[in-house]
DNA sequence: ACACCGCATTAACACATGTTATCGTTCCGG
DNA sequence: CCGGAACGATAACATGTGTTAATGCGGTGT
């Protein structure tokens, strides 16, 4: 089991630094690494779990579903996201968690939160940060679900995840970043039909704008995309990682 | 100013208690109490503010805008909601606030978040806890907009909203609630045009489901709407209150 | 080798929702 | 008292997106 003083996410350039105490701290708490298949369900919706997870390596998304069967991903996780935090410490999880790839997860008990907040306020903190954050990832998607043009959120989508991916250390030596959404994944992020996913994806690729097969997305022309999405990037903060 | 001691949303059934020492220092932090007019911007889009709010009368709501006007709103705040926390405690806020009816907040400076934590860690919970909570509904409105037809969203709104007014101790002896929401604000927050969000409104009205005029709700048939909006509700959690 | 299944692709068609326009009402400021 | 602005209602029309269906391809288990 990795000890966190270890965990090759500290070395990436957009980390906070962590007291060598923190890191110790951290790293007694942690429990075990559990690796899911690509497809598994983490969490499920209206699931509890005695536990809370730091998504190490691979993709993972959030999601909710309605009765029949339609399903909304509200956000798309990378290393270095917390899994399984929720305003109820301690009750069914509102959300469920599903892996895109293979996936790692580091394991503490949710009671860890309890003393996080009791003995280590800035750590307690940090964990407030990384949740907070992801809710404002949750809310671009709201933001493109509802006002975008289905093109516009396409775009905007491509220009986020590939940014995010690089971020996270994955690009590859020809510039392209591995990209494990199907076609249909897309579909229940923007709130598209798979269909109309495929004809817009179609037409990016047709104008030249992305290339997206066998799981790896390069951008042709990231001017452009950007202005397809009518988006302009802010930088990104430095952020903690527990 | 009223002093958090005396503060009448603590009164609510679904209200945690808290210690007279908590309520103390809480009470020692309340800075101001601002008032709003209806329609006014509580912080825009982009802006920094000293300092973080708790929302004490009034409605108001969260929203995000595109560079050509578009907007949607993630979110509706009532009573006891907290106002501009962030991820990124003292940078630029990434959504806007306005506020819908006439608004008073309990202003408190935004370090106090700092102190906060260092000496009550079971506050900072609450707080996160709020925040966490928040977010959760946005959540919900995004798989609304993302994944159920014109319909079922203004069903699910208006069940929604019917709940959360009346457990903030609104409802009216005639049954009634205030909904202090223009047809325009209902577009942005379910991502529709305006005139399709009349639509559907006379549709529901017109089979006697809901009533709303004069900024009140009245609604019909409680079963009937949420078969509509394919929902059934789970039960609320006790609710803390900073 | 075969059948099967998930995924991508495309076409034809249907329809939910958006757009533009007009009108009435209320409210407010000059 | 009048003019304009905001809001709601409705109609006619336009179109973006959903639905259904068929096809091909690659992987996988038997």
């Amino acid at each position: 089991m990795l000890p966190c003083q270890a965990c090759p996410l500290r070395a990436l350039s957009d980390m906070r630094e962590f007291t060598p105490e923190q890191l110790a701290w951290i790293s007694r708490q942690k429990r075990a690494e559990y690796p899911h298949a690509a497809g598994d369900t983490i969490i499920a919706e209206g699931a509890t779990d005695e536990r809370i997870y730091t998504l190490l390596r691979g993709w993972a998304f959030r999601y909710k579903s309605l009765p029949d069967g339609r399903r909304q991903i509200l956000n798309v996780l990378l290393p270095g996201d917390v899994v399984g935090l929720q305003a109820e410490l301690m009750s069914a999880s509102p959300h469920g968690v599903e892996a895109l790839t293979e996936v790692t997860l580091c394991a503490f008990r949710r009671d860890m939160v309890w003393e996080l907040f009791r003995d280590h306020p800035s750590l307690a903190l940090d964990l407030t940060w990384l949740s907070a954050h992801g809710e404002r990832l949750t809310d671009d998607v709201l933001l493109s679900v509802g006002r975008r043009s289905a093109m516009e959120r396409m775009a905007m989508l491509l220009v986020l995840l590939y940014r995010r991916a690089a971020s996270s250390g994955l690009k590859r030596p020809d510039g392209g970043v591995p990209f494990p959404l199907t076609q249909g994944h897309i579909a229940d992020l923007l709130g598209l039909s798979a269909v109309h996913t495929n004809r817009v994806l179609q037409q990016l690729r047709r104008q030249g704008l992305v290339s997206l097969k066998e799981g790896v997305l390069t951008v042709g022309d990231l001017r452009a995309l950007r202005r397809v999405a009518d988006y302009w990037e802010q930088p990104a903060p430095r952020r903690p990682l527990l």
